[in-house]
DNA sequence: AAGGAAATCAACCGCTTCCGA
DNA sequence: ATCGGAAGCGGTTGATTTCCT
């Protein structure tokens, strides 16, 4: 006996998007905020079940969202993150605020693979970054890195204390992750829509310039808050604790969207994860395949 | 210009995890 | 401790767009 589906499948609707439809879930969103999607389509009416207004939400109307054209450091850093904690997209994107997990996913799969391909020739990668001789080790590596994130998320935890986070930048960094501050965005989207003409159907609705400059905006935005995270040239192996730091606590924090949870490993997660996989590697020596893996099977060492 | 192939990406499906009763 | 429902996640699909012949 199966599952029951998760919405009553008749008189739901499928498929694309209408802007109207964009338009009622970003005004009920804007007036309740996220969550309770089992709500939305009652409330809003829409023939929508709750798990495609979710991800309708999170994929494409959530604010702060960039879209194409990734850049050569998201780029790197994707491939990076993917050599660390293999397909977990969402624990990719909440390293990347402005990407959803589903664009990173199609992104990896549409270009990514094909270049590591290229780069390695038939033989090299392989799925979760691991060659297959690594398969017994890993899962030690997955219990290491439990714990690693258990340890981390205590340290967050700690940062996050009232009297620790009080008049740090967390709170100006916090808008692009942040739904409250959001809601400008929404506005600007919704005024969009108002003087828009009608688009290609299965497109969302917003008036393109507008969404253009508003993504802008963010994308700028973004760039000059996340300066820092993205200062890092390259990802040679002399350097990459270097981007450990470069995610510094508060950047990292300030990465952690309000409507991601907090499953994911966070930058100091990753100064453990690297920490310990270097270490690790010092230990075992030629027996540890993860800094082969890193050095040798991760392309993005050779840029 | 037309048709087919390839690429792209939004959305769906189903499994897993989390959390409250 | 367990159960059930909701949310989250990753894999996959399919419609659309772009490229090539």
């Amino acid at each position: 006996m199966g599952r029951p589906p998760c919405c009553d499948k008749s008189g739901v609707k499928k498929g694309p998007w209408t802007p109207e439809e964009d338009i009622i879930l970003v005004s009920y969103i804007q007036e309740h905020g996220p969550g309770n999607w089992r709500d939305v389509p009652t409330n809003t009416g829409l023939l929508r079940c709750s798990k495609s207004c979710r991800l309708r939400w999170t994929n494409y109307l959530r604010p702060g969202i960039k879209r194409g054209n990734f850049t050569e450091q998201e780029e790197k850093m994707i491939i990076h993150l993917q050599a660390l904690l293999g397909n977990r997209w969402a624990a990719i994107a909440s390293y990347l605020p402005q990407r959803t997990d589903n664009d990173i996913k199609n992104y990896w799969n549409t270009h990514l693979k094909k270049k590591l391909k290229k780069l390695h020739g038939s033989g090299g990668y392989c799925r979760h970054g691991f060659s297959s001789s690594d398969q017994i080790s890993r899962g030690q590596w997955e219990r290491k890195l439990q714990t690693d994130i258990n340890m981390a998320k205590q340290a967050l935890s700690d940062a996050l204390s009232p009297e620790k986070s009080s008049g740090s930048s967390l709170t100006e960094l916090k808008p692009f992750g942040g739904y409250a501050s959001s809601t400008e965005n929404i506005a600007k989207m919704l005024k969009g829509w108002m003087r828009k003409t009608p688009l290609k159907p299965g497109s969302t609705g917003a008036d393109d310039h507008s969404r253009k400059e508003e993504e802008e905006r963010c994308s700028k935005g973004m760039s000059e808050a996340f300066e820092p995270l993205f200062a890092f040239e390259s990802f040679d192996s002399s350097n990459s604790n270097d981007f450990s730091q470069s995610m510094s606590t508060e950047a990292s924090l300030s990465l952690q969207d309000e409507t991601k949870p907090d499953l994911v490993p966070h930058a100091g997660q990753l100064s453990l994860l690297e920490k310990w996989l270097f270490d690790d590697a010092a230990n075992h020596g030629k027996d540890c395949q993860l800094t082969d893996i890193t050095l040798a099977e991760n392309p993005m060492f050779l840029f």
